[in-house]
DNA sequence: ACTCCCCATGGAAACGATTCCATCAGAATT
DNA sequence: AATTCTGATGGAATCGTTTCCATGGGGAGT
């Protein structure tokens, strides 16, 4: 507004004022060999002065512009919100800023953001994929550094397979949720799944084996109304179900509501078990039993990987828990 | 990983194919005039060659690095997480990269992270204020473009009053819910802030008039914990107390647990109003009464002023809507 | 026919940092 | 004493874009 805009001090400045050349401080600040009391002359200019070295000339130098990339598909899922503050609180430590895209779980939308990434030429991403992650590769190629959180790509490609990822426990989560639904007694049990939580899915299948009922499992797109049709319409099609597997707390919330819509009582007629510890799980009545995923974790690992330049490990497999609250019980 | 990386295609690259200047490859690139002949050969050798202009470049030339800042407390609470889905929705429609950063609501860190902004060149800045928001004024005279968003600053300095901000008409959503509680016949109201709140204490104090104890009112701190400690000694010490109005959706929940603690039972004991619609509102046992607050609007607003380079308004109050469920009764 | 003006155009400067390379002084080695 | 080595230092190139300015050609106006 109005202001006279002063030119900022760039490293030229400080130069002059410590009678040196910019080479030389530019070593000093970042670290090179210079002597001691050049060392001095220039850190007193540079405080002085209250010099800052500008990214952008720093950035366009290395033909990279430091920070991370975050993509994850809803920021305002529990879930990718906690993934995010790890990311945040990880890229904080190292100084580096974080840049935020959502991808809707869009592939198209993805590989949008992806390409403005490049334009903006930032080479580290983590990112949740949505898609088969075929847009993924060229960009790998072009020397982006990825990092998968929380799902990773069906991958067919070489170059996909190669990156790193860190995940919750999918298999071991549902495994022991399934168990703890047979445990009690249940036979007929669901799974309402979002589309792209493949895993989950064959996790699940493998955990029931004689008990599986295809018919059993129904898929939803992430958005609320989705959720609550695929649930009701699991409910009303099949009142012999007795217990239900719901993987996120979106497909769960669609759950609790379709059940007390259609006067299905949590846990007398229906039992729930729900992917993703929520704050509201413990307020909900009954409070919600769920497999906990370590979000906050995923992303502070995710970053930290992104961050190392050397090697890293394909695959970080984070623990999840079962935590028993009140919606379950056993089959009537 | 260890691929050749090639050299990325410049604006050099696409002049020479078309057989002109760089700086016509600029012009027709960013609109300016040229021949139609010569504008076709220049987009179609862009074409060819997938030219995609590097940010950096433009960046450090126009010193500034485009793309919107945004700053707040906690994106683990779902009002920020709103709020930052609207500013996410504006910039894509500007084609712009958004930068995040949470200040854990602590004024040091907000000054680390404007800080950090300054030196990244970047000069959109969309920002929940934490402190008395000292630290915005060099940086607003440096040239920064700030938009406040759900809070403004208590503000004494000049150039702060000039800031925009975007907020919710807290004090309309405050008497509504007094109101409301009056009207089923309480008198003893609570209040459970979160400190900053001056502005809703405010309008709560003015709101009760006649009816206001001062020590119906305690501050929390953002944290969990600080939040549960406010609500369970607020219903401790003041038994005597039929009505509550929390907040934020934190301080609500807190509010619902140390009830359920202190086996004091929502609404026939004590009715609650909770500042922020949230998707677990419905959920609660009971359902929650809440002022709900347009985040996602608060976001794409203040977003949208921060793009706009002309005049723009001092502020912009969005309303809020009481939403009854079944967590206020009358006064037994 | 002469002048004037406008527009398209390209060369070159600028942005602010990093880094290559040459230089030079002084120490260490032969 | 001559040579080599080491480490500090500064000049200049570089990154990719935008934008200033000079140039030149062609059309319009007198």
């Amino acid at each position: 507004m109005g202001s006279p805009a002063q030119r900022r001090t760039t490293i030229k400045d400080v130069a002059e004022m410590a009678g040196v050349g910019v080479a030389t401080v530019s070593r000093v600040l970042s670290g090179g060999s210079a002597s001691a009391e050049t060392r001095e002359r220039v850190l007193d200019a540079a405080t002085k002065l209250d010099y800052r070295p500008s990214a952008l000339g720093r950035n366009l130098r290395q033909q990279r512009s430091g920070g991370i990339a975050l993509l994850i598909p809803d920021i305002t899922d529990s879930i990718y919100a906690r993934l995010t503050d790890g990311v945040l609180s990880c890229a904080r430590s190292y100084r580096e800023p974080v840049t935020i895209g959502v991808t809707g779980d869009d592939p198209e939308q993805e590989a949008d953001l992806v390409g403005s990434l490049l334009e903006q030429s930032m080479d580290r991403v983590v990112a949740v994929p949505s898609g088969n992650g075929e847009m993924w590769t060229p960009a790998i190629r072009a020397g982006l550094d990825v990092v998968f959180a929380d799902r990773r790509v069906s991958g067919e490609q070489r170059a996909l397979d190669e990156v790193p990822a860190v995940l919750a426990d999918d298999r071991a989560g549902v495994r022991t949720a399934v168990e703890y639904l047979t445990g009690l007694g249940h036979r007929k049990i669901g799974f309402l799944a979002r589309h792209g939580q493949a895993e989950r899915v064959e996790a699940f299948r493998a955990a029931l084996g004689d008990l599986l009922d295809e018919d059993l499992i129904v898929h939803a797109r992430a958005s609320r109304d989705s959720a609550y049709a695929a649930a009701a319409g699991l409910l009303q099609r099949r009142p012999d179900l007795s217990a239900v597997l719901a993987g996120g707390n979106k497909l769960g919330e669609a759950a609790v509501l379709a059940a007390r819509e259609l006067d299905v009582r949590i846990p007398r007629d229906l039992s729930l078990v729900m992917f993703d510890d929520v704050p509201w799980a413990e307020l909900c009545s009954p409070p919600l039993t769920v497999i906990a995923q370590p979000g906050q974790d995923i992303g502070y690992r995710a970053a930290e990987l992104v961050m190392r330049q050397g090697r890293r490990p394909r695959t970080v497999l984070l623990p999840t828990e079962l935590i028993i609250r009140g919606s379950c019980g056993p089959r009537r």
